[in-house]
DNA sequence: TGACATTATGACTGGGTGGTCATATAATAT
DNA sequence: ATATTATATGACCACCCAGTCATAATGTCA
C-alpha cells in the first residue's frame, strides 16, 4: 500500500504516476520492469517515487490491486445473476466479460496475465495475500451446484472440471492479448465470441459422437 | 548453432557447459538468465563461452533444440502407433509421455515451458524457425481423421478442439513443474494419470448430463 | 627445436538496475 | 517574518549484465 504522502498528491499527479506504472508493468514482468523508467517517464525524480511507495514491490502490489478491482467491475454484473443462469450460460458470460475487459483494458489485462504466469509461488502469495485460488474455488462451487440441479454429470470430477474452465479462460485472454499486440487491428469481437461458443459447445457435449 | 570450436572440445567439457546452461535457463527466462553465471559455474572464462557460441541467443537456441529433441524421444513411440489408436487413446498416451518427460527431465521441461510463455512472437520465431504451431496442426490433423472415422462429432470446430487439447497439455505440464518445485516429493505418477483420465473423460463426453 | 595456429582468459566498456540520502525547495503554522 | 514540518531531487552506491579484445597459454606440425 502506498504511503500517506502519495495520497497528499493532487489527483492529476497521482494518475500520471499510476498510468506510467501501468504502462511499464504491462510491457515487462515484475523483475524486468524499471522503477527508473517509470520515474523518468512520469516526469518525477526517482527519489520521489520512494517517497510515495516503500519499494518496487509495493508499487506493483498497488497496480495489481487496481487491475483486480477493475476486472471485478466487469464481472460483478453477471456474478449477480448466478442464480438465474445455467452453468454454461454463466461461464459464457464470464468469458465474454473477460474478453471485453481485455479489449478495453489491454494493459491491465496484460499485467494480471503476466502476474499469473509468474512462477515464484511465494512471490505470488506475498502480492495476493489470501486471495489466491479464488477463481478455481468459485468454479468448483458452481459445478457442485449444477450437479445438484442435475445439469451436469455426477461422474465428473469437480476440481478437474474447474481446472479446465479456469485454464481455458486464461488461455483465451492470452490469445486476445497476443493478437492485439501483433496485428494492431482491433480484432473482431464477434469472431472471438464465436470461438468461445465453439469451445463451450465442446465442453458441454464432448468430442465423442 | 555452436561454432566449430565448441565441437573441438572434449565431450566432458561440452557436457559440463551444456548442463550448466540448462540449469541456468531452467531457473530463469532468456532475458534474466546470465551468461556470466553460466561461465562461472561451468568453471570457464566468460570469453571462452563466446568462443563456442556467437552470443546468448545462440546458446539458448542450442539448448532449446536439445530440449525439443529429448522430448521427441518420449513421443515418437506413441506417434508411431497413431493408426492403431483412437483419438483419446492417443491423446492419453501423449499427455502421459509429456508428464513422464517432465518428471524425468524437469529442467528441460521447465526451459521449454518458459519458452512457450515468452510473449515476444518475433523472438519465438527466431528461435524456432519454421517449427512453430506444429503441435496445434498435429492435433488438427488427428481430429479431422477422427471425424472421418465417425469417432468425433462433426459439429466440432477442429481448430478450437486442437486449441483446447494443446492448452490443457501445457497446463498439465505446468502443474507438474510447480508441484515439483514446491514439495520436493516426487509426486505420485498414478495420481497424476488419474487426473489426466478425469480430464479426458470430461473432454470426451462433456459436462452436460 | 622453432614456427604457426588454435584456444583460454579476465579486465574492461558501456549500459542497466533498486534503493539511499544529504540537500534544496515549498508549504504551513506561529 | 520566522520557525517548523513536509516534499522534491538527483548524484551516488553497490551491484549486475552482454559482449569485446589484447594477451597469454596451449597444441600442432616440420
Amino acid at each position: 500500500m502506498p504511503k500517506k504522502t502519495f495520497y497528499n498528491l493532487s489527483e492529476e499527479k497521482r494518475n500520471i504516476i499510476i498510468e506510467t506504472a501501468i504502462d511499464e508493468f504491462a510491457s515487462d514482468s515484475f523483475k524486468n520492469a524499471s522503477i527508473s523508467k517509470i520515474a523518468e517517464r512520469a516526469g518525477i525524480a526517482k527519489g520521489s517515487l520512494y517517497q510515495y511507495f516503500i519499494d518496487k514491490k509495493d508499487l506493483y502490489k498497488h497496480i495489481i490491486e487496481i487491475s483486480g478491482n477493475k476486472k471485478l467491475e466487469y464481472l460483478t454484473d453477471c456474478i449477480a445473476r448466478i442464480e438465474g443462469l445455467k452453468l454454461f450460460e454463466l461461464i459464457r458470460e464470464l468469458y465474454k466479460q473477460g474478453i471485453l475487459f481485455t479489449i478495453e483494458n489491454p494493459k491491465l489485462a496484460s499485467i494480471t496475465n503476466n502476474f499469473l504466469k509468474e512462477t515464484d509461488t511465494r512471490f505470488k502469495e506475498e502480492i495476493l495475500g489470501t486471495n489466491m485460488e479464488k477463481s478455481n474455488q468459485f468454479f468448483e462451487m458452481l459445478i457442485e451446484k449444477s450437479k445438484q440441479k442435475g445439469e451436469v454429470k455426477n461422474e465428473i470430477d469437480t476440481k478437474v472440471g474447474a481446472y479446465i474452465i479456469t485454464h481455458l479462460n486464461t488461455a483465451i485472454v492470452d490469445q486476445v492479448l497476443n493478437h492485439m499486440e501483433f496485428s494492431e487491428i482491433l480484432l473482431n469481437q464477434e469472431e472471438l465470441l464465436d470461438k468461445v461458443d465453439k469451445m463451450l459447445f465442446i465442453l458441454e457435449s464432448g468430442f465423442n459422437s
